[in-house]
DNA sequence: GCCTAAAGTATCATTGAATGATACTTTGAT
DNA sequence: ATCAAAGTATCATTCAATGATACTTTAGGC
């Protein structure tokens, strides 16, 4: 259900939160269930459980999801970021979203291909439940 | 022309060459125009020379521009990446476009404005020149 | 009701990539 | 021919990411 890259440039707790959120937005992941422990996540991707404990705090800290000695953590909520904090989502996902259409262009992707990428992941975050 | 973020996560040679691929999307920079001195630009953003020739390296080796000593930085070309690396451009694009939507839904951001912000990105990519 | 296994947490060490300081080499204009 | 300006190469430094290990809390079985 998560793969990382153990050679990707972007640090593995990123990636870690990365594969969350999208199974969150995906619906693959819903309120209440429970997260895999972190020494089995980490055994499995043969990784250190700091560094998925890492990806757990900062999911925590986002107010997904709770955790606790002994208890485990639980996804709680699949919404973050009411108000002003929205502004900066903006912002990142232009930025983004802006990057990868600069890459695409320069690597000679065509619009048709962009619009059907895009298409297909808006099927699947919002009209998927 | 060009801004980056000291503080940000991301390395400031991405961020460069994030930049001048985004200038070069957008036709804001054409072949045969010459790119800043390492130390000129270096100064401007008050970040080490070594940084900025990196950034240029890392074009220079995607086949977008040319370096020598004595010479300067010129681009010369605005498409990079034919057949095989196409393929691997479109995971890239793909996995970024899924990263950024998943942001988008879990941050609350409708649907309606995320296809507001990839409309004004095709645009400015596909449509200006 | 304890005891224990299992869960997250805290602390310190290590390592590697990013950045910085500095010196070198090549080019082109005068 | 010279010199200033351009990129390049080399070494040092620093900081974030990851790893090793020990600690603490909880829940469940007996």
């Amino acid at each position: 259900m998560i793969t990382i890259s153990l050679d990707s440039s972007v640090p593995i707790h990123d990636q870690l939160v990365g594969e969350f959120r999208r199974l969150i937005a995906e619906g693959k992941l819903k309120v209440g269930d429970e997260l895999p422990p972190v020494r089995q996540l980490a055994a499995d991707l043969g990784v250190n459980l700091n560094t998925v404990a890492r990806a757990y705090r900062e999911l925590t800290d986002a107010g997904l999801m709770s955790s606790g000695r002994g208890r485990g953590t639980v996804l709680i909520s699949t919404v973050e970021r009411k108000g002003q904090a929205q502004v900066e989502a903006r912002k990142r996902v232009e930025n983004s979203i802006a990057n990868a259409l600069a890459d695409a262009k320069i690597a000679g992707l065509s619009l048709a291909m962009i619009e059907a990428i895009v298409e297909k992941q808006v099927e699947k975050y919002w009209k998927s439940m």
